[in-house]
DNA sequence: AGCACGCCGACT
DNA sequence: GTCGGCGTGCTC
């Protein structure tokens, strides 16, 4: 009996498995996902790993062959299927297997927080010295994996496991379990057509049992929620398991409720801000086929679903699925990968889809069913206001008189106001008007923002430095502050609005936990008229007496230098909008420069198939995707040089590599944002016509980069090349 | 990660 | 000549 075992996948720095003889009296133990000790390289140091595959005799040579001396687990920590899942990942983002592997590795395993160490027998054992000691604190009181006995005495302890006196195990659960509520609500307002046809197309893709990308395009308020919850109580009623993937876990729990509440089975919620407890009692759940549905965020997706039936992508245009550090993979993307190892659908619901989602979509790679009518909603209204316009005829501020009136209309009705602006603190950018010194952070090259609590702030690495309003370069007292975030924003409506009641929720009034749904409650309550704040309001917010929602600046994204940006700005505006008299008929007021973009034009009149005509003639005379596969190369050092060094590395490996593919390299030059953190970074970008040529390049790249000097990150699909 | 191997300059 | 610098590559 061979055991394959992939090495280190903690450091990930050996990027293939090795074999290992597996000992007879170890054979019974042995299992794929488990994880083992065995000896390393030439010093034969002691190592963990994990079983990837076991096989019975080849034409291995044996006598090469090192011996597995301990197995670690019980029960195996990972699925075969996810072992499956991991390796599709490691050649699709061209990652290193024991990046892949880490992945789905649950983070509490890594810990060893809820292993013990344990005595197999319950006999005094004839030791000497040291070694006595610590096996009689075991044999008295199993000791915690994680604790700082076990790590003062590593070695120690190995060597006892090594004569087979030790067991690792898992420890027993203190009893969490969380009540089961008997809340079962079967739903009123029955299917209509439109969600009946959607819900027969994925129960036929069920009950085929093929991978299939299935996309929900539905309006706010179409009741996709509804079909999510039909389609996985029909999967349950199969006996299979369901992962349901959320954007962002804070903000949609009346959909974690309803989802609980409607189906006649254990739902777990799996996120990084759970405890540690919360979550092994979460991965057991799953892990012993007790749950059949798990509900989470991006990392939802690796989660231990047994007999996985479906898998939904709820809001799956949403850009927190894709990861911005590496290994930047997109949860969307590893769903797929995961349903097609399972051979099941997957289901992408969206008001806004992904212009990549719709195009297949409409071009038969994928089914496309439509909600098209509101249930008991009505559009808002949506006025563009053309903020040129509004300077030449002598308005100077932040707010067009069109909002300023709506917003007093509504402070006189006692009708709730929105303002959105997606950026935070007070002045994006501060410049001394004698010598044009702009302030700069010291890690990155990014200006800094002034707050009002009388700092600098950079947004990038949190940064700050006490503001003093005296130029450092050339003593000038004349600072002035440039352009407007949430602060000021809250700050100027003060002026014009002196009774109105304010909140504001950005990044920094929410870094305590539980402050998102404090001010959200508060706003409900009435307490306040104006909420002001960034991206965070967009999503999924439900106030019945919100009728007007002003967006201060549609350009702030739409001027990005990413292709993404108009896509972007139309799903942002069309969410916001959607807060806007969900009950009551509500307005929305835009603020902008570029008052005739279509992407601007098209959210104002709800219209997504003219902002995706538009758009996609776009991407096909760029090159863009849905026409190209895109992959970013970016070399990161702390060193100038030795960056530079890396990124001509690559180039020089791409050139020779990329001959035969159909491809168009970029670069090599300075990332848009040179300096992050410290790091400075160069980058290069491809543009390649067929998806397995791009996968096949990046993964020779990643082969055969070796420059120990700079970090070479390989973003595959990257959704922002800053 | 470690460790060995090997190709080059320095130097008893 | 050979000692050791570190760049390169291997570890079942």
């Amino acid at each position: 009996m061979i055991a394959e075992v992939c090495i280190n996948y903690q450091d990930a720095n050996v990027d293939k498995t090795f074999d290992y003889l597996v000992p007879e009296h170890l054979e019974e133990l042995v299992e794929v996902g488990k994880r083992v000790y065995v000896n390393f390289g030439v010093s034969n140091r002691v190592v963990e790993g994990l079983i990837v595959n076991v096989k019975e005799d080849t034409n291995i040579e044996k006598e090469k062959l090192k011996r597995i001396f301990s197995v670690i687990d019980k029960i195996p920590v990972v699925s075969e299927e996810q072992i499956k899942l991991a390796f599709s990942i490691r050649d699709y983002y061209a990652l290193k297997l024991g990046q892949a592997l880490e992945l789905v590795i649950p983070p509490f395993i890594s810990n060893k927080d809820i292993y013990q160490i344990s005595a197999k027998t319950d006999q005094e054992i004839d030791l000497e010295g040291e070694l006595k000691e610590i096996y009689k604190k075991i044999l008295k009181r199993p000791i915690s994996a994680n604790s700082k006995f076990a790590k003062e005495n590593k070695e120690k302890i190995i060597s006892l496991f090594l004569k087979g006196l030790l067991k690792y195990e898992l420890k027993p659960l203190k009893s969490l379990e969380d009540k089961k509520e008997n809340m079962l609500t079967e739903p009123q307002y029955g299917l209509t057509d439109e969600q009946n046809r959607a819900l027969d197309v994925i129960k036929t893709a069920f009950d085929e049992g093929v991978y299939k990308n299935i996309l929900l395009f539905g309006v706010t308020g179409s009741g996709k929620t509804e079909v999510y919850i039909q389609a996985m109580k029909y999967v349950i009623e199969k006996g299979k398991s369901v992962i349901l993937m959320v954007p962002e876990i804070s903000l949609t729990p009346q959909m974690i409720e309803s989802v609980k509440n409607r189906l006649n089975t254990t739902v777990v919620v799996y996120h990084s801000k759970m405890s540690s407890l919360q979550r092994q009692m979460a991965w057991l759940k799953l892990k012993s086929g007790e749950a059949k549905v798990v509900i989470g965020p991006r990392s939802a997706i690796f989660a231990p679903a047994k007999e996985l039936g479906l898998i939904i992508v709820d809001e799956e245009h949403e850009p927190s699925y894709k990861a911005e550090k590496s290994p930047r993979i997109n949860a969307v993307e590893v769903a797929q990968m995961r349903a097609k190892i399972n051979n099941i659908p997957v289901v992408l619901g969206s008001a806004t889809p992904m212009v990549e989602h719709y195009y297949w979509a409409i071009s038969g790679k994928y089914l496309l069913c439509t909600l098209k009518s509101r249930v008991n909603m009505t559009m808002p209204e949506v006025f563009v206001v053309d903020m040129k316009k509004e300077l030449l005829e002598g308005n100077k501020s932040i707010f067009s008189r069109l909002l300023l009136s709506e917003i007093e209309k509504n402070l006189q009705k006692g009708e709730q106001v929105l303002l959105f602006l997606n950026r935070r603190g007070y002045s994006p950018v501060v410049i001394c008007r004698e010598c044009g010194y702009v302030y700069m952070c010291k890690n990155c090259s990014i200006s800094l923002t002034y707050h009002k609590s009388g700092y600098l702030k950079c947004h990038y690495c949190n940064y700050k430095e006490k503001y003093t309003g005296i130029c450092p370069k050339c003593g000038s007292k004349y600072v002035r502050q440039y352009g407007s975030g949430t602060q000021r924003i809250e700050d100027e409506i003060k002026m014009y609005f002196k009774d109105a009641k304010i909140l504001r929720m950005d990044k920094d009034t929410t870094t305590r936990k539980d402050a998102i749904e404090e001010i959200l409650n508060r706003f409900k309550r009435k307490e306040a008229d104006i909420l002001v704040g960034t991206q965070m309001i967009a999503k999924g917010l439900h106030f019945p007496d919100l009728t007007l929602v002003g967006v201060i600046n549609a350009d702030t994204i739409l001027n990005m230098p990413d292709f993404r940006s108009k896509e972007r700005t139309f799903q942002l505006l069309t969410q916001v909008a959607g807060r806007a008299g969900r009950e009551k008929q509500g307005r929305v007021i835009i603020q902008t420069f570029n008052p005739d973009d279509y992407s601007i034009v098209a959210a104002s009149k709800h219209d997504y198939e003219s902002f995706f005509r538009e758009e996609i003639k776009l991407r096909k005379a760029m090159g863009y995707p849905p026409y190209a596969y895109i992959v970013n190369f970016v070399v990161v050092s702390q060193n100038e040089k030795y960056a530079q060094r890396g990124i001509e590395n690559v180039y020089r490996l791409l050139e020779e590599y990329s001959k035969t593919a159909d491809a168009k390299i970029y670069g090599p030059s300075e990332s848009p944002i040179f300096k992050v953190e410290n790091q400075y970074r160069y980058h290069i970008l491809v543009k390649f016509k067929k998806a397995l040529q791009m996968i096949d390049v990046a993964n020779k790249i990643k082969e055969r980069y070796n420059y120990n000097n700079a970090e070479l990150i390989i973003d595959v699909n990257p959704w922002n090349t800053l």
